[in-house]
DNA sequence: TGCGTTGCTGTAAACGTTTACGGATGGGAT
DNA sequence: ATCCCATCCGTAAACGTTTACAGCAACGCA
């Protein structure tokens, strides 16, 4: 592995200084004379700049952070899937920080960001923390958080309407007749927890509906929790109609567990889940479940930072992103289901509804590999 | 966003010199005094060392690439949910190409290495081209291919044996009785495409069954092309009984395609996809699927990475991944596939199979959000 | 007293770029 | 012939580190 050749050493071969190079290789005007022989040299040696060098003159790494609990999970995977595009179309190169959700890991993160491997950083903090906010206000980079943050906390900031995404699923569910509609959440010390537990209570008051602890289970945001919770509600409130998710795997893990305990979905307990993410569509039956815009909101945070990188004094945004709600055969059956057409489950390139349409893409373009 | 402190205001504000800053920062041996007072003040500035001047001078970023075509692919995302975990643990932060199954674009990301903005690089190129071997053989990092590549090629190389992989499967099905075997394959251009087709032709032989061209479609590796392919199949070949197919994707486009059509899976048609991911778990029936070892193969690939980078002038390893096959309802029905529990689509956490497990995390663990 | 050690520290160079500044050259105007 | 200006280029400094080297002080020993 050759040491690479470097703006020095081109010089010496093209007789000229290395600021002359700099300024060729930079599209500075120049004699015509010397930009050929630069081109030339650079051409036959085979030079490529190196970043680390501009990076440090510069102050700029031309590379961003996506910072979230898991990879693994659909949602962040969705809005990965869109942040990059969006930044590689801009010329920045992304970063993976997995965090295990680990407070720690996270505060890590935006601390790194005094070493000034990246110009910037979106992140997606599980919970929100006092340390999270001071180290916000000291971070040394622009950051762009999703999921909600105090107002003060000056930072852009990418949001979901969970409150309106329960309420859509528990209309869409009223309105099928459902009246004992039972909620199983995640842990209540996360922010989307929290937020969610809140957003139940309130929808069933709108409709009217008597909160009913029994019907309320929490347990993690994994299948195999989820079927655990679902298990546990069953043998409490055997007459429950539908079954509020606070997330697809949850959802998942109910379905599993209504087939075994032969419980038909819709027509005995109809199943919403939440994130429509592309297990949604390959569930059988398909799964209807609220949107949370994972791949607008991964897009509108990319688009926050870019903005903010270019214009770096601006007042600190909030954008919010309007849940949608995934009609399937969970709630619906299957039949109509596929009228619905749009969310149904056959058909689609495996992608999970709103984000690769909204970006102009095709559905080919979209699916997987 | 004030201008951070550097080791020289550190120095100014200790009364040392910037060496002495930098020898008690790293540890050097320092006299106590120098050293407090050195410490007091990287403190009280809140300093952390600038990475980009540090890899300036010491020609390593601490930083690796993964290169694939689309992250949304979920076979690339159990490799990343590997790999990223190992590269942490030594060190390195993880950084994210979506090619696009572009060979330019691939071409681009090989050459790029010379920008040394990342230490190594791992790659999975969809297609290998002459282009391929020449910028891999000029290539200015240690770089690690997941995907077979000649013999002579020079890199590490990570392989699995889907020859085996289809051999596994079809002796599977034929073993429940199955004789018309279609198969769906992706763009035999491609490596795997490629690979799979024959791979298909010698199993048949092996059980001596015939080869018989009605039975082979191609299309794409995604889930529409799949219903597609499978459709047309149908129309042409109303016996068969059984579809291997060359990803999940097309599986799953397989499934709704039968269940419109009528056909029973298992008992009219088994179906077998290829990769082994997520999805496969979540379908309904939920579907046999080979493992091709996506997450051993990012983890081997990430490992391979990480010992060359410490050794350098190793002679280039080639790792081979076996297949295995995850039985499922697609192929012995929902019934007996609670038996072979292990791969059954109830109880784990949303992973893909082996990966999680072999990694030694816990299932909780590795459950998404 | 002088010299060699030992232990610590500071100076300066280096990593590979970009860029401010000033010097050289040549042409046109006076 | 002189002066001015424009054009092009080279020198050198800077970005923030690490590190080779040399200097210095204190000390033991002859």
């Amino acid at each position: 592995m050759a040491e690479g050749p470097t703006i020095n050493t081109i010089a010496r071969h093209a007789g000229v200084s290395i600021a002359s190079v700099s300024r060729v290789l930079n599209g500075l005007p120049t004699r015509e004379e010397t930009v050929r022989r630069v081109l030339r040299a650079a051409e036959e040696l085979g030079y490529v700049p190196n970043s680390v060098a501009r990076s440090l003159k510069s102050r700029r790494t031309n590379q961003v952070a996506f910072a979230m609990a898991d990879i693994g999970n659909p949602v962040y995977l969705a809005m990965v899937r869109e942040i990059q595009p969006v930044l590689r179309a801009a010329g920045y190169r992304l970063l993976l920080h997995s965090t295990d959700a680990d407070v720690a890991d996270e505060l890590d993160v935006l601390r790194g960001l005094g070493e000034r491997y990246v110009d910037g950083l979106i992140m997606i903090p599980l919970r929100v923390t006092e340390g999270h906010l001071s180290a916000l206000a000291a971070a040394r980079a622009p950051v762009v958080v999703i999921g909600s943050v105090p107002e003060g906390a000056g930072v852009d900031n990418v949001r979901t309407d969970s409150r309106t995404g329960v309420r859509l699923a528990l209309d869409h569910l009223y309105g099928l007749g459902r009246r004992r509609i039972a909620f199983v959440n995640g842990p209540a010390d996360t922010v989307p927890g929290a937020a969610r537990a809140a957003a139940y209570r309130e929808a069933l008051d709108a409709l009217d509906l008597p909160y009913d602890e029994d019907l309320v289970e929490v347990g993690d945001f994994y299948r195999a929790e989820g079927a655990r919770a679902v298990r546990a509600l069953l043998d409490r409130a055997g007459d429950v109609d539908a079954l509020m998710c606070a997330n697809d795997l949850i959802a998942l893990g109910a379905l599993d567990v209504l087939r075994r305990a032969g419980r038909r979905v819709p027509e005995d307990v109809a199943v919403v889940g939440m994130d429509d993410t592309d297990l949604a569509a390959v569930a059988w039956p398909s799964l209807t479940s609220v949107s949370l815009g994972s791949a607008r909101r991964g897009r509108a945070a990319a688009e926050l930072l870019l903005d903010r990188l270019e214009n770096g004094e601006r007042e600190p945004r909030v954008v919010t992103v309007e849940p949608r709600l995934a009609v399937r055969a969970s709630t619906v059956g299957a039949r109509a289901a596929e009228e619905y057409g749009e969310n149904g489950a056959a058909g689609e390139a495996g992608d999970g509804g709103e984000g690769a349409r909204e970006a102009g893409r095709t559905a080919g373009e979209e699916g997987i590999r």
